[in-house]
DNA sequence: TACCTATTGGACCTTTTTTGTCTTTTTATA
DNA sequence: TATAAAAAGACAAAAAAGGTCCAATAGGTA
């Protein structure tokens, strides 16, 4: 239930890499693709698709590549996912007053409300500058353990 | 992102209507499909998933039909959502581990552990008695108010 | 200028999931 | 026996997921 889709986890992944590099330097769509194990023409894809948002800027042309538009440190994974995949919604209803005409009654409506503003606050408070940091032994991260 | 299925939401308001029900009384497939707004012979189906996981009890022939198989104050949001939809995954590398490869070293992992177990918290958190009470006014019932 | 390199855009495709329908069978009642 | 209602299962259209392919474009380099 309420799965992460490929692309998605892709984009995640890319950007990581993106974010492991030296500031300026510019990465190949092949590159990344080979280190993050994702297929080249797919992972085009979804870079096109950030550069458009303006979280990752392009280069054409020899020595071109990708990087980073911003600073890690001030990308969230919600923006990254978001980016992607649109944005947080657990229930048709939660797109805008009025999808669904029981929720003026509904109060399950409120419940769904609840699971976004969760989900967000989670991952709107995780950048993608902590999550690029290799992690060796694990300890003292800050990060809660849970599976 | 995210969304909650058809199904699941057709699931969620079968089960309302059902607590809404004296106790003891049974309901039939159109009547409950009528009320919610829900596909009939689809609504058979996720009610046939119900009687099988055991929330609803079925009767067939004359006068048969359906009801809850338990008071609505002890069955919660989650385990209406998840007897239709599954168990609450937000990524693939939560079924188990080794899922995925990058497991061991990924951040990104802990991070959909902690959505999901905020999810399962908030939705284990109400039960379909509550949700069934009508409301009037909407003051003063407990919840919070987000969208 | 010609050539190479790399992203861009868009059309296209296959598979899976979603969202149902229809028909037949089983079980229970009158 | 006739009727009522759920159960089971096959079927199918539509949408979404998960990609692929190729021509076009923009930027370097000889
Ligand atoms: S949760 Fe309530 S308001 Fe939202 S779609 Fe379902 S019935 Fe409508
Ligand atoms: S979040 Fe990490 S562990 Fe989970 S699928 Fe993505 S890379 Fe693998």
């Amino acid at each position: 239930m309420m799965e992460l889709t490929r692309k998605g986890e892709y984009a995640i992944r890319a950007i990581l890499y993106l974010a492991r590099q030296p500031t300026g330097r510019l990465s190949l769509v092949g590159e990344i693709a080979g280190s993050a194990g994702v297929p080249r023409t797919f992972l085009s894809k979804i870079l096109q698709q950030f550069t458009r948002t303006g979280l990752v800027s392009s280069f054409r042309g020899t020595g071109g590549g990708f990087t980073l538009a911003r600073d890690p440190a001030g990308i969230t994974l919600l923006e990254v996912v978001e980016a992607i995949e649109g944005p947080v919604l657990p229930n048709r209803c939660l797109v805008g007053e009025g999808t669904c005409e029981r929720d003026g009654t509904c109060r399950v409506h409120e419940v769904w409300g609840r699971v976004r503003d969760e989900m967000v606050s989670i991952l709107a408070g995780v950048t993608i500058e902590e999550l690029a940091r290799a992690r060796e032994g694990s300890a003292g991260d800050g990060l809660a353990k849970s599976s």
